[in-house]
DNA sequence: GCCGTTTTCGGCCCGACTGTTTTCAGTCG
């Protein structure tokens, strides 16, 4: 059982409860135990053993920490079967509608015995729903709406396909006159693996001229609603997109607003109430007097810094607003200082030709050199790897020679730049390294990587990799997990023990910035920080566009809380390599 | 259901919009 499918059970409880009309607190606290687990880089079976067990952990008390270990234990949970038993199969899909929520949902289930997304839709049609007490014609249609849309299905999207659409987007509203200052939002901005809607925020003394030239603006493909302040739409390919236009004393507070996260917002606003103030996305303001109505004028909110501040927080980026700790650690001067992309001297996976890359490696070097890279390693396939045309044995020499020669014509034109040679080597099904010692000896640097016999079960796939990282041969451990975001889910693997294995050898773990990867994730790249291990942030670059993805295993990284020092290739060259020898020299 | 340098009991975020209402419930972010 993972902590991600503990999280979707106890949000499932939470969802029941709602329409149950329980105590919101209530509810609220099965939400907040899910996000909670969900942060947790460690598994729950493992921690259920560590000093003061699943209650220590923030959010989770003696009620929910008893319904986790009757999951770990049986893998089922009596309550939430319970619950369930009352609705038809499908219902939990029902509350997925946009516009029927848990109210609405009892509504329709107890008046019309509707429980599932085909009966909604038919009484619609039938038009029985308009009978319904507090519904009407128009409600109704906007189900339907919502409905047809469910069908057309309205999953998340890469958060590597979408920030370039929000930037593109924040581009067009910053040239607009009337606009002062405009960014994106939401989950987007939080650097969320994975966005479902595009949140797009600009300050104005003119909203309505801004909403009034983006909704004409052609950006859209279909606008939903224009009013002044607000315009909502839908991208092609029907990306939900909604743009909020704030005057400029406002634009701090309603940023904070609209990033989020939910949670975090939550935070920032029983803090201001345990201070006598009120947050909401317009400023900070005073509590007023008993009795008095108004609120009188804000006391920040222009920037996100002041609004902050008036919580006697110091600024919290955007990545770390998840309510992890942040606001605690804000609180306390202990933010950590987050790795920056000009931090990032080099990438060290990478690749060419020789395998299924569609670059050279001068190419690539040449790329590298206009990002203001000082060196690159080219780290290919080993052999086995089939499917991705890993090189011969005898192709590695020939890759070391033209390495060299590479490397002589950057000395001789006084160029300060590096390539090192690497190899990706596949950890094969019974843990063995799929490259033998003559070619090992022939590379700087070697990675290794799970891309086969990925069905094994957890324990089996641990021990395989921790034997790897034992053997000494292996200095970065690529996409730990393996997993392919809205593809493949991760292999089975007990991250915390790899984690450990890593600290114990000191083995640098990828976070692969691959926008379909990002894995290391946020939650394992914060565990493996807290750990005292090494990572590495890297492309796997097989086109030269590829180098672009830095970006985003950045972003990773910042939500996992990781320093630069931490990250081996914001490290000058001579560090790296001094590294890699005392590695290779097991005195490490 | 969780939590505590104001509390082990009594608190627990905030506002906008919509459609249905004669003053507000439900939903959303």
């Amino acid at each position: 059982m993972t902590n991600e499918q503990i999280a979707r059970q106890l949000e499932q409880i939470a969802l029941l409860l709602q329409v149950e009309d329980a105590n919101t607190f209530r509810i609220r606290s099965y939400e907040r135990a899910a996000e909670a687990i969900r942060g947790l880089g460690e598994e729950l079976s493992v921690l259920r053993h560590a000093e003061g067990g699943l209650e220590a952990l923030p959010g989770i008390g003696e009620a929910i920490a008893q319904k986790i270990e009757e999951l770990l234990d049986t893998g089922e949970l009596t309550y939430l079967r319970e619950l369930l038993a009352q609705y038809p199969e499908g219902f939990l899909e029902l509350l997925r509608i946009p516009g029927l929520g848990p109210k609405r949902a009892a509504l329709v289930f107890h008046e019309l015995g509707v429980g599932t997304v085909d009966a909604l839709e038919e009484a619609c049609i039938r038009e029985q729903v308009r009978e319904l007490k507090g519904m009407g014609a128009k409600s109704e249609a906007k189900l339907l709406d919502a409905i047809a849309k469910y069908w057309q299905g309205r999953e998340r999207a890469l958060l590597g396909d979408m920030l370039p659409r929000a930037e593109e987007i924040v581009g067009f509203l910053r040239g607009l006159d009337a606009v002062i200052a405009a960014d994106y939002a939401g989950s987007a901005r939080r650097g969320r693996e994975t966005v479902g809607d595009l949140d797009v925020l600009a300050s104005s003394k003119d909203p309505a001229a801004v909403c009034r030239a983006f909704a004409e603006a052609g950006i859209l493909a279909e606008v939903e609603l224009a009013g002044d302040t607000k315009v909502s739409g839908y991208l092609p390919g029907g990306r939900q997109v909604d743009l909020r236009v704030v005057e400029p004393e406002s634009w701090g507070a309603a940023l904070v607003y609209f990033t989020g996260s939910q949670q975090h917002n939550i935070r920032l606003r029983e803090r201001a109430q345990a201070r006598g103030l009120r947050v909401n996305e317009y400023g900070v303001y005073r509590e007023p007097a008993e009795g008095d109505e108004a609120l009188g004028e804000p006391i920040a909110g222009e920037t996100e810094e002041s609004l902050y501040a008036a919580l006697e927080l110091a600024w919290i980026p955007p990545e770390l607003r998840e309510d992890r700790g942040e606001i605690a650690a804000a609180a306390a001067g202990e933010l950590p200082e987050l790795i920056e992309p000009a931090d990032i001297r080099c990438d060290l996976h990478m690749h060419t030709r020789y395998t299924d890359g569609r670059a050279s490696i001068a190419e690539l070097a040449e790329a590298a050199r206009a990002r203001g890279y000082t060196h690159i390693g080219i780290t290919d396939h080993s052999a086995s790897l089939y499917v991705a045309d890993g090189i011969a044995a005898a192709d590695v020499g020939r890759q070391r020679e033209e390495v060299d020669a590479l490397n002589a014509r950057f000395d001789a034109e006084g160029a300060d730049f590096r390539v090192l040679l690497g190899h990706e080597v596949d950890i094969l099904a019974d843990g063995a390294l799929d490259a033998g010692e003559e070619t090992l000896a022939l590379v700087d640097y070697v990675i290794g990587a799970v891309h086969q016999g990925m069905s094994a079960d957890a324990d089996r796939m641990t021990a395989r990799v921790i034997g790897a990282l034992a053997s000494g041969h292996v200095d970065m451990f690529a996409h730990p997990t393996g997993r392919i975001l809205l593809g493949r889910d991760a292999y089975g693997l007990h991250v915390g023990e790899v984690v450990a294995a890593a600290a114990e050898h000191d083995v640098a773990l990828e976070i692969n910035a691959s926008p379909d990867r990002l894995d290391l994730s946020d939650v394992h790249a914060r565990l493996a920080v807290e750990r005292g291990v090494r990572l590495c942030i890297n492309t796997d670059a097989h086109a030269l566009g590829h180098l672009e993805f830095m970006r985003f295993g950045v972003i990773t990284a910042r939500r996992g809380w990781v320093p630069p020092e931490v990250v081996i290739n914001t490290w000058p060259l001579p560090r790296l390599l001094e590294w890699l020898t005392a590695r290779r020299s097991g005195c490490s």
